[in-house]
DNA sequence: ATGGCATACTGTACCGGTACAGCCACCTCT
DNA sequence: AGAGGTGGCTGTACCGGTACAGTATGCCAT
């Protein structure tokens, strides 16, 4: 059952059937009302989307890579609402959005074999096997939160920038000793600044804007490393620095995340300590939740809605206008939020 | 850049490239070596995929279609449960997912156009255009939280008897005057029965569980229409009810979902009542969020996790072996879970 | 010698479309 | 009347692979 069953039955030529489907204006109505319920009648659905796909050069897809094992992007509200843009503005479009595993399995390897107009590769590292396949495949591509690769569009938030106000704010509170609740990579305990340059960008770039306010300060840290982003992991981290006598304690956190900065202010709670008396903390991203908690956390907002419209606008554009090179580095302005988790330190 | 330049160039057949790539048993170590040396060298990524696909009938990619916007599969708890859910079981079989907006755009039809090994339709309604598309170009399919179609696979919850069972909890506890707060459609203010044939299967059933238990025990019902299933929307829905003088308010909520509800008691709390003491409040899903709210919600549960695994197991089935009719209707259990948020009637 | 059987590679026949240049009839303009 | 344009349909040449049935060669047992 093919466009040429369907020509067959009526005596023309296959090209006028694909006509029929696919440029209407190319055959007269008449013509194209007769093709098109032959091929009702003979339950022909329409030209095949792979043959279509092949011939056309284009699935109608786009892809998306994380780099954590895929359930990851639909637990943290902060990459559910860069998938929300993405599929907002993906939507006007009409095109697909294919969520690629990064981990091959067997011999079907996502990022190799399945068919993209272009793809998103975000949080990714620049030396994942996965995002390899898809430079080898020249496809178009746009790089969200890793370090900028060349050639190619990015579209990155100034965490440098939000991290460093926010360190500045504790600093200019009083603050001298800080603990910094960070991710390095996927294991718990004290941190091993040695292991920085294999970090995530995102935590490379935070990390730099809260050193770079803190070290002139003179300020002393306590650099502890959160096992994801989630509140137990804040919790647990925090659990490494809250034991210190008084002294000694850090008087205010700056966390990677908002909920890690929850669990810490939890943490800190089930300890005595009263958030933000004793304790001041510092969120990252401003997610929901973050303005409701109890105290309203101070964080540092990034318009995360914004970077998936922008990443997506600016696949579309690689798409539409390929040979083109597209190369813009985009920087997306943070904005340190003051709530009622911050206070002077005593 | 295609096989037979490979094969060209090395003086071999197209197949024996082919096969280098796709079935390395089919030629000696030491040629395939060669083979790939050479593509390596002439910057050949492996064959295509948009070609592979359609010689193969398999595009690697599964779909997924949403009733509402797409934006709204990420910012609901249970739904993007049930997505990551979804990506687990497929990341074991390398398969990518592809997000499939109903409507279309251009000539650009999402569920026509684009190649797809089979889809997941979850609450859809049967009579959608986007999944007439799917079906017309007899995908494997398995449908998900809708009305059963004959001829395919389906996975339901036992809202039914879920919500049967928490007015059962109501009537129990002596609550005669009861107000639901469900989602009919896209409206707001109170509820016309009359368009219930036309809102979502999920609604219907959980209704007739509700109205199962409600009816026989003589309860006065008081149904409001929540706009979305969000807090604020339950907020606004309860306030229909709670200005009534305390004679004629209600004594018990059952909502749709535990958004909804949390909303309902939010506004019952600022209507000066309390909760549980004098409104009781059930909702529905048993979310991450039920469990640690004040007071911790009663509400029913459903394992969301294992809708979405059940579904892509069946329908991975069906794909592995197409041209067997596959039709289980599987039904899974809901579970009752009482907590403080709900006490006797004064 | 001879049949049987791996192993390694090749040839042909698809998979199901689209792009684009042509062709022909008919109409319009001068 | 002839040039030029236009609407409507067709033919050919791709798009880039895979499946499967050969064919040739070497090796072993009979």
């Amino acid at each position: 059952m093919t466009l040429q069953t369907i020509a067959d039955e009526l005596g023309v030529s296959r090209m006028t059937v694909s006509n029929a489907f696919s440029r209407p204006d190319q055959l007269s109505a008449e013509l194209r009302d007769r093709v098109l319920a032959t091929a009702t009648r003979l339950g022909y659905s329409g030209p095949d989307p792979a043959a279509r796909a092949l011939a056309k050069g284009s699935s109608g897809t786009i892809g998306l890579v994380f780099t954590d094992r895929l359930h990851y992007a639909f637990t943290d509200e902060v990459a559910t609402h860069f998938l929300a843009a993405i599929s907002e503005e993906l939507s006007e479009s009409g095109r697909g959005l294919t969520l690629l595993g990064s981990k091959a399995h067997g011999d079907l390897v996502p990022t190799r074999d399945i068919p993209l107009d272009g793809a998103l590769v975000y949080a990714c590292g620049a030396s994942s096997e996965a995002v390899d396949w898809l430079r080898r495949r020249r496809l178009p591509l746009v790089f969200v939160d890793q370090e900028p690769v060349e050639g190619y569009p990015c579209v990155n938030v100034d965490d440098r920038g939000g991290a460093r106000a926010a360190a500045c704010h504790l600093v200019d509170l009083g603050h001298r000793r800080i603990a910094i609740i960070t991710r390095l990579a996927n294991e718990s305990g004290p941190a091993d600044l040695a292991t920085l340059p294999d970090a995530a960008y995102t935590t490379q770039q935070r990390m730099a804007g809260w050193f770079e306010a803190l070290q002139p300060a003179g300020a002393v840290l306590t650099v502890v490393n959160a096992q994801d982003s989630t509140e137990s992991a804040g919790y647990e981290a925090a659990g490494c620095f809250l034991g210190l006598p008084e002294a000694e304690r850090p008087t205010a956190v700056l966390a990677y995340s908002d909920r890690i900065a929850l669990g810490a202010a939890q943490a800190a709670r089930d300890a005595g300590l009263v958030v933000p008396d004793d304790l001041s903390v510092v969120g990252f991203d401003d997610a929901g939740f973050a303005a409701t908690a109890r105290p309203p956390l101070t964080t540092v907002r990034q318009d995360v809605a914004r970077k998936g419209h922008e990443a997506t606008a600016l696949l579309r554009v690689a798409i539409d206008d390929r040979g083109v090179q597209h190369t813009d580095h985009r920087l997306l302005p943070t904005e340190l939020v003051v709530r009622a988790s911050t206070a002077p330190a005593r």
